[in-house]
DNA sequence: AATCAGTTGCAAACGATTTGCAATTAAATC
DNA sequence: GATTTAATTGCAAATCGTTTGCAACTGATT
């Protein structure tokens, strides 16, 4: 279907990889880790904490947990931030190897959205860190707009 | 110097321009108002309420009314906000007839700010809109690196 | 000067996120 | 499999940016 960010949701990882890699970084596998991991295995999309919190069975983990969770999983490069400028954080599960660099297209009436291949152009990109005598520039980038089912 | 981002500088508005375009809309010029507005005419870099707040003579406004000066011109179209992903909202003066539009370089380290003329290319976002049948799209852009001073 | 809607200060309310701490538990050890 | 220990969790309280209710105040108009 959305042909334009296929390649973010080809290689669903397995739980296994998924806990090895924790494993790897001499994390404990909690029952509460391993849910959240499942969450965002089944949701290739960005995810806030609460809604996270939502999908996981009543009970399961604490919020707090979870805010804790994304925390490492963020600093071990496991979970991708994104910011969609509404006040909540949201996160996306990276491919191993992947860097999980990418952005989105989000609708303004209902929230839906896309992911997105485009990028900013490195050229330009390079151009601009030139001129203003930066190094290890990147950006942070996402397009907002009406989706089709909310134009009317 | 910096001169890749010279026209958001070049005109700083006159005080009595703003206030006129206050009045235009129905609206009072107060005190806290004109320090306010003083403030960000004085500061061609995006700044958050609190550091508004910060550079007003002590006691001349509370925080909540910069919260809600700034709200207003927002809609206004007299302010644009900007978001750097740390929790804070920034503004900066919009000239007249001007829409705002445009992006930022950031230190990571010193979190130096330097306003950016380049734009991610129209032709690539109308692909992008078209690809998904989105309509009205718009971008929030913002550069992150390692200003010249920080790189040591 | 009188009027009145728009504004303000202050404190309380909020929503997202963080943190202290005692209780719990995964994983390494015996 | 039981023991040990450091990592992890739940819970409640604390933080931070931002919003809001409300009574007092003040521009702008009459």
């Amino acid at each position: 279907m959305k042909k334009n960010c296929a390649h973010h949701h080809e290689k669903k990882q397995e739980l296994a990889s998924l806990t090895s890699r924790l494993r790897r970084e001499a994390r404990k596998i909690t029952g509460p880790r391993a849910a959240i991991l499942e969450i965002l295995r089944q949701h290739p999309h960005p995810l806030t904490n609460k809604e996270i919190f939502a999908e996981l069975p009543k009970g399961e983990c604490d919020l707090a947990t979870i805010y804790r969770a994304m925390q490492m999983l963020e600093k071990l490069g496991m979970v991708q931030r994104f910011d969609f400028g509404d006040g909540a954080a949201r996160y996306e599960l990276v491919g191993e190897g992947d860097d999980g660099h990418h952005h989105h297209l989000i609708c303004t009436r209902c929230a839906n959205v896309v992911g997105i291949d485009e990028c900013f152009p490195e050229e330009i990109e390079r151009r601009i860190a030139r001129a203003n005598g930066f190094t290890g520039v990147t950006h942070r980038l996402e397009f907002f707009g009406l989706c089709p089912g909310c134009q009317k």
